[in-house]
Order: C-alpha cells, then structure tokens, then sequence
DNA sequence: TTCAGCCTACCTACTATATGGTAGGCACTA
DNA sequence: TAGTGCCTACCATATAGTAGGTAGGCTGAA
C-alpha cells in the first residue's frame, strides 16, 4: 500500500487474486475505488468506536483501546490507515474521496470529544484541557504517529509517540 | 506536490521552467532526486532549529517558534513538510533517502528534547514528562497535525490540533 | 591576446513500461 | 433467461529514463 498515487489496479488486482479488469468492471474509475474502499474502511471504524464505547465504561479504556486500534492497524509498520495514506496525495483524489476523509475526522473528533469529556468526569484520564482540543490533538497525534512508525517500518516508534498520552491514564 | 509516488520530473520540469531531460542530467534517477530534495530540505530545517535556538532564550519561546516552523510550512494547506509527504509510500523510497528520513527524525527528536528538558527547568512549558517522550510526541502531534490541514486544505485544523500544546506554553 | 578544451546547464528526440481505462465475451447460478 | 463476476485483448497516455547535441563561459598554454 503506497499513497494514493502510488496505489494501482494492478497491485490490487494481484492481491485480490483476479484481473485488473474485473476490478474495473465493479469499480469504473479509480476514484470511485477509492471512495469505495475508503467508505468501507470509515464504516468499519465507526463499528469499532462503537463496539469499544460498549465494551469499556471508562473513558481511560476506551481511550487505551483506541490507541490499540492504531497501533494494531500498523500490521508491524507495514500499513497505515486509508486516511493517512491517501492524504498527502490530496490533490488527486475526488470530491467524494474527499467528503469521506471529512466524515471520518469528524466522526473521529466527536468520539474522542465525548471520551475525553469522560474522562473528565470519571477521572480516569489525567488532565484533561478542553475536549475537543484534546480530541483533536489526539488524532493528529495518532495519525502522525502512524506516519512515523511507518517510514522507519518500526512501531515502537509509535509507541515513543504516544507513551505520554498513554501515561494520562488512569 | 504530492506524495512520492505521485512526485515526477514532468511536474518538477514544470514547476522549475526547464525540461524534464535536463533534471534527468543532473539527478540521474527518480531516488538521488528524492535524496537530494530531502537532504537539502533536512539541512534547512536543521538551521531554522539553530536559528530558533540562538533567537530564543526559553523553552516556550523555542517551542512556539518550532510549532509556527510547521504551520508556515503548510502553506496555507497546500503543502506539507517532505518527511510528511513521503512517509506513506516508504516502500517506494531507496535506502539513502529512508536514511535521510530516519536522521530528520532523530535531529528533530533531539532537539525537542532538550527543548523539553529546558522547559521543565526554566518552567516555560507546563506539565513536562519525561522530556524524550514529549519529544516524541510533539513530532508526531505536528506531522499529524500537518496531515489533517493538508487533508482539509485547512489550515485551522493545524491550530485545532496544537492548541492543547500551545496551552503548556507559559 | 587568442584559441582549444573542458565544464556546466540546458536542449530535442526517442524508448520501455506501467497506468487507468475500453470493448467484447464466457460461465455459472438462481 | 438474466444477472453477476469473472476473463482476454487492446488502447492512450504518462512515467522514468536514454542518447546525442548546443551554447556559453572559464581556464590555461602558446
């Protein structure tokens, strides 16, 4: 998986196991690919933001469980989240490839508001400023710390990103 | 400018006013283009993290300055620094230039590191961990940060991320 | 001083390959 | 039968790159 510009038919189409052209005849033009799959990965995030509020009372956990999606999403370095891949290669992507990179901010943003808000009330994250700023902060903080593991293939470097806010909870 | 894979000498030839043959000339092959741009943008930025030490007394004064390094550096929401843009499509990128990559790294961790470290004592930053972390941290907040304004073609998304850290400056 | 050689920085013209895509077809299942 | 999911064969264009060339400036030697 490279960027957006670096991501083919063809390497698709080998991983898949079926031929360039049968990708096309589902997805007509790489950009509605793109928005395809990268719809099917912010729907999938969403399930998993929901399952962890469920599964996790405090707002410490979730935000540990969180912190553990991205880090599981490395694959060992190897990957990054569609949103981190696609967006430096901003200008080559559709008007909807685009709206689905803003839905998943915001969705991402309101899940964390509302954790870090929790986190106030219940104690269990250390703190806490303004949520939305610490909701914002720490995306920026997760994505970035994606980018990082990913250009040394190597996450602990992700871990050294997020050791602080790790140490926030409680 | 994209990210690496979608980086060419036809865009480059275009951006500079001369024909693509003629960067050819001189930077033999896509990789020793890549290495050259990212050496010299790493050699710069080593010398505005001089700069910024020499103008600047304390820590927050240092760090503040470091945080508007990488706004500017967004141009508004049309660029992000190299490192940025070339992370995701690593497995494109040629020995030297991950080299280059991995010592921007380190310069910028080590130099943030002793920022912190200056914070703690002349107590300019609030609430500092262990100074290594924070580094890491706050690299990964910016690259991140970076990320989502380039993604929104937004600059306030950069200040939504970092107002949390800018609030630790006294 | 002049000239030849070298260097630098650019050029035109071309190439092999990969990309995103098109057109038409086959096979299987409900 | 119709629809779905795959296929082969092909195409236009863009990419990274190759080969050979020109022009101007500089330097050193005669």
């Amino acid at each position: 998986m490279h960027g957006y510009d670096g991501f083919s038919y063809a390497d698709l189409a080998q991983e898949v196991g079926i031929r360039k052209a049968s990708i096309h005849h589902h997805f007509p033009t790489k950009a509605s690919l793109a928005e395809a799959l990268l719809e099917r990965y912010r729907r999938r995030f969403a399930a998993t933001l929901d399952s962890i509020a469920t599964r996790h009372a405090t707002a410490g956990k979730r935000l540990r469980a969180y912190l553990k999606t991205y880090r599981d999403a490395l694959a060992g370095g190897e990957m990054v989240c569609l949103c981190v891949a696609f967006s430096p290669g901003r200008d080559s992507l559709s008007d909807p490839v685009l709206d689905e990179l803003k839905i998943f901010e915001e969705q991402s943003i309101a899940w964390l508001t509302e954790v870090f808000e929790l986190g106030r009330t219940d104690g269990s994250i250390s703190s806490v400023a303004a949520p939305q700023a610490e909701a914002a902060a720490c995306l920026a903080l997760l994505e970035g710390a994606q980018l990082l593991a990913r250009a040394g293939k190597n996450v602990s470097r992700f871990d050294a990103a997020v050791a602080v806010m790790k140490s926030r909870i409680q």
